[in-house]
Parts: structure tokens; C-alpha cells; sequence
RNA sequence: GGGCUCGUGGUGUAGUUUGGCCUAACACGCCUCCCUGUCACGGAGGAGAUCGCCGGUUCAAAUCCGGUCGGGCCCGCCA
């Protein structure tokens, strides 16, 4: 008989069907007893009543493999309105260790007990708040795709195994290769830039390495970035783009995340509708506010501190109806100006740059590039560059075969699903978070 | 890298300040029994921890001291 799935039982009302999966709880209250079985979709709760089949049940633990051969009953008292009655049960793998971390009940995510967690990930993930997380994650790259398709954004990879440090700055991962030194990749930034002369628009959702030794809720040593570049565009249209993709996540995720958001007690979302109506505030403008409100002063630096990013998210979700903020007025002047980086026309002392906040934590860095190969060769000696390196030959030589105005970022996908779901530190939406303590499960 | 913190059954905690009533308590989970509508079921009973590790002080250490190992938070840096 054909496997009938958890969210299709309901429809085979007085019917037989098979279901199978995993015991997912049983609760046992004597003549009458109740197991869930838990499937890719859902649960469907099983009422075992003849003793033979009960005793079947004996010493198995959640987790023990099922498959349950039973009558559908509509009944309003079970969960979707209907359950499995007189079963035959059959214990495909019986499971008779009890699992080291709760499945059915929700799992403790206080900082101190993190790695709790994932230590016991494969089986924790089971949980299905747990798993929550991740159908979120896999909703949010789902809404992005559907974003980039609709905008005519083509999907690419990039290499994460590369001959050299590239970008510079952060701290990279070295590693042998046949004898010659690797590095993993610390952004998609330079093959996306190439693929812009290929494609025009284009994205990738792939890992990206760290070697910095941050140890904050914030970082980790392997991340995913949802990366975008964009050509024959202004730095008004980039702020544009982002807006509207950080919109579109959202709505997506509202519509079709609803159980998960209840599950993490997230009640809504405050977001305008229009990208163009996402408020905006300078670098300076912030630490001004900041250091009226607080009386913390970071007037004298060339970014934001932690404080002041969740400080302007709230400010801005109470006074301008928006838990996401764009932060402008970056310096071209300091060491967050890269050599790839384009000043403003206009004024050249600050950066065609923004960061993309929202509630309270920056998800994304966007930035126009300097697409003008003469003035690009001059900012990347500037800073100490060689043109000639390996690292920077092959994205410089496409700057020379012709590139338009372009720009586009890097958007961390774990810390938007935090965000999302309210939780306090990336590893929380992370399968399997490395750091710098970290390598395993 | 800097500062600050934490480590007690499988899981989460209490006890540590002021050493002794700790022969280590409670909740979840597990085992046995009772229970015909549970859904974080309920009730009775039970098993399970030499208190991260090593050393020291003391008549006496989960508790005090030193070292060590392993976590966490904040800052810096960033997504």
C-alpha cells in the first residue's frame, strides 16, 4: 500500500492508509494510548488500543523507525482533525536508547548552553521548533531566488578554494594544496564582479570563510552569504534592489512561515512597504543621536558600534514604522574604504556604500565598485596592491575589456533568519555553526 | 587579541557568598505499576551524579586556594 504523508491523512477519512516514520512521542494513559508519528511534513497522531499492539510499543524509544497500517477517523479532538485508529504497527528499526536531548519538548537556548545544543545536533534537529529554523532558512533563500528571477538575476558559484588572499583585511584560512598553499574564499566579491561582464545581474548563495578570531554572537568562521551584483546601475537603484529583496523575504516568509513564527513567538513584522520608504541615516547622524540619547560617544569613529546599530533599529521600528535601516555616509577616506569601493561623484570624500540593519544587526554590506579601470588601478596601488598579482590580475583584466557602473553585496543569511526569528546568536540558525571553537558535528 | 564570566545524573537547575544537617535536592527524560481522549497528560514507586580535571588547605571540601581543560558574554573586526 502506497505511504500515505502526515498532511494527507485527514483526506482519507474511513479509509485505510500506511503511514511511516519516526515515534515521535508516546503518551500512555492505560485502556487508550496515543503515539505520534513524525514525517517530512508533520505529525499524525495513532490511537493504540489492542494490549498486542501496545506491547509492541514497549521499551521503544522516540526515534524508533514505524510504519503504522490504520483506519483514518475524523475526530475534533486530534490534531487536523483526524487520526490513525485500530493500527497494526510494524517496528521497521527499533530504537532503544532514549536520545540525549528532549525532542518533544522545547530545547534550552541560553547563551551558556549553546553548545549543548550542538553537540546533540543531528538528534536535536528532530525537535521540531528546532527544525522550524531551518524550514525558515529554507523559505528565506527560497524568497530570494524567486527575487532574483523575477528581477532577471542569473545564479552562479564561485570557487571557494582559491591561490591567494584577494579582498585583504579579514583574516583568511590557509591550507595545503599538493604542496602549495590555498586559501578559502573570504567573499564571492571579485567572481561576481567578472560575471557582471557576463550576465549583467547575478547571484550566488554560497559559504564564506573567516579566519578572524571573533567570538561574538554575531560571527562565525563559516557563513553563508547571499551575494548579488548588479550592472548598468546607480547607487540609488542598489539601495532600491535591496529594500525590495529585504521586503519580499519578509512578506514571504510572514505567508508561509506561520507555524515556525508562532513557534518562536515572533508576533510581527514592522516594515514599510516600499523599499524607497526603508529610512536612512548617516554614519555621523547616528552617533549624534546615539551619544544625545545614551551619552556613549563613537562620534570619533569611522563605523558603528554594536550598541548604536541596535540602538538605531529601535529608534527607527518606534519613530519611522521600520526595524530595518540603511546606514550611509561612509567614509572614502578610512580603512573601510576598499580599493574596489567607488567614492561619491559628487563628494568624494564619502563612499557610494551602505549597510543594510535590521533589528539591531547589520545583514548587509552594499557598495557601488569603482568600474573605471584607470581610476581603479590608482585606488589599488593607493592602498599597497599589486596589479600584477595572481589575486588581482584576473578581476582587473575584465575592468580593461570594458565594465559598466555596477555594485551590488553580500547579505548574511544567518543572521537574517536570527533576526527573524528573534534568536540571539547566528549558530542558532546555523546547521552546523563552526567557530573558533568549533569543527564539529 | 583584550575584559568579564560559567562548569553539579542523559537534559535543565538548587546548593557555593558564611566548609559540617550533602549519605547531594528539584524538574524533564528513563524504568515498573495505575489510568478510555491525551496532546509540555495525570498519579504512585524506582534507577541514575564520587559535583570538569589535578593538586593544596582542613578533623571535614560541590563549597576555600592554586593550576589546568572546556564553554559562554561583551569589545575590536565583520555578513
Amino acid at each position: 500500500m502506497n505511504r500515505v504523508l502526515s498532511t494527507d491523512v485527514a483526506k482519507y477519512a474511513k479509509k485505510t492508509v500506511t503511514i511511516r516514520g519516526w515515534l515521535h512521542k508516546k503518551r500512555m494513559l492505560g485502556g487508550l494510548n496515543f503515539i505520534n508519528v513524525r514525517d517530512r511534513r508533520g505529525l499524525v497522531q495513532v490511537l493504540v488500543e489492542d494490549k498486542d499492539e501496545v506491547e509492541k510499543l514497549r521499551g521503544m524509544q522516540i526515534g524508533t523507525v514505524l510504519t503504522v497500517k490504520g483506519g483514518v477517523v475524523e475526530d475534533e479532538r486530534a490534531p487536523n482533525g483526524a487520526e490513525i485508529h485500530e493500527p497494526e504497527i510494524t517496528i521497521e528499526i527499533p530504537v532503544t536508547d532514549e536520545p540525549p536531548i528532549e525532542i518533544d519538548k522545547p530545547l534550552n537556548h541560553k547563551s551558556e548552553h549553546l553548545d549543548t545544543l550542538f553537540e546533540h545536533r543531528p538528534i536535536g534537529l528532530r525537535n521540531l521548533r528546532e527544525k522550524g529554523i531551518f524550514n525558515v532558512q529554507a523559505k528565506v533563500l527560497e524568497a530570494f531566488r524567486e527575487y532574483f528571477a523575477q528581477n532577471d538575476f542569473t545564479e552562479m558559484n564561485s570557487p571557494k578554494l582559491l591561490a591567494e588572499a584577494t579582498e585583504g583585511g579579514a583574516e583568511v584560512f590557509k591550507l595545503d594544496y599538493f604542496g602549495k598553499t590555498a586559501t578559502l574564499a573570504q567573499s564571492a566579491q571579485f567572481y561576481k564582479q567578472m560575471m557582471v561582464g557576463v550576465f549583467e545581474r547575478v547571484f550566488e548563495t554560497n559559504p564564506t570563510y573567516r579566519a578572524e578570531p571573533s567570538a561574538t554572537t554575531r560571527h562565525m568562521t563559516e557563513y553563508i552569504t547571499v551575494d548579488a551584483e548588479i550592472g548598468f546601475i546607480d547607487f540609488e537603484q542598489l539601495l532600491g534592489f535591496a529594500g525590495e529583496c529585504l521586503i519580499y523575504v519578509i512578506q514571504k516568509v510572514q505567508k508561509d512561515c506561520a507555524g515556525e513564527l508562532k513557534m518562536w513567538n515572533v508576533q510581527n513584522f514592522t516594515l514599510p512597504d516600499k523599499a524607497g520608504d526603508i529610512p536612512r541615516f548617516t554614519i555621523s547622524e547616528v552617533h549624534e543621536m546615539f551619544a544625545k540619547a545614551t551619552k556613549e560617544d563613537h562620534t570619533e569613529e569611522d563605523d558603528l558600534a554594536p550598541a548604536e546599530e541596535r540602538w538605531i533599529c529601535e529608534y527607527a521600528k518606534k519613530n519611522k514604522g521600520s526595524e530595518a535601516v540603511f546606514i550611509t555616509g561612509w567614509s572614502a577616506r578610512s580603512k573601510t574604504f576598499k580599493f574596489y569601493h567607488r567614492a561619491n561623484e559628487e563628494n568624494p570624500e564619502l563612499a557610494d556604500r551602505a549597510d543594510l540593519l535590521f533589528r539591531g544587526v547589520e545583514i548587509a554590506t552594499l557598495s557601488m565598485r569603482e568600474h573605471r579601470y584607470d581610476r581603479l588601478i590608482k585606488q589599488l596601488k593607493a592602498m599597497g596592491g599589486d596589479p600584477k598579482s595572481p589575486g588581482y590580475a584576473p578581476l582587473l583584466s575584465v575592468y580593461k575589456y570594458g565594465m559598466p557602473p555596477h555594485g551590488g553585496w553580500g547579505w548574511g543569511l544567518e543572521r537574517t533568519v536570527e533576526k527573524i526569528l528573534n534568536l540571539n546568536s547566528v549558530k542558532e540558525a546555523t546547521l552546523f555553526p563552526r567557530d573558533i571553537n568549533r569543527l564539529s558535528p
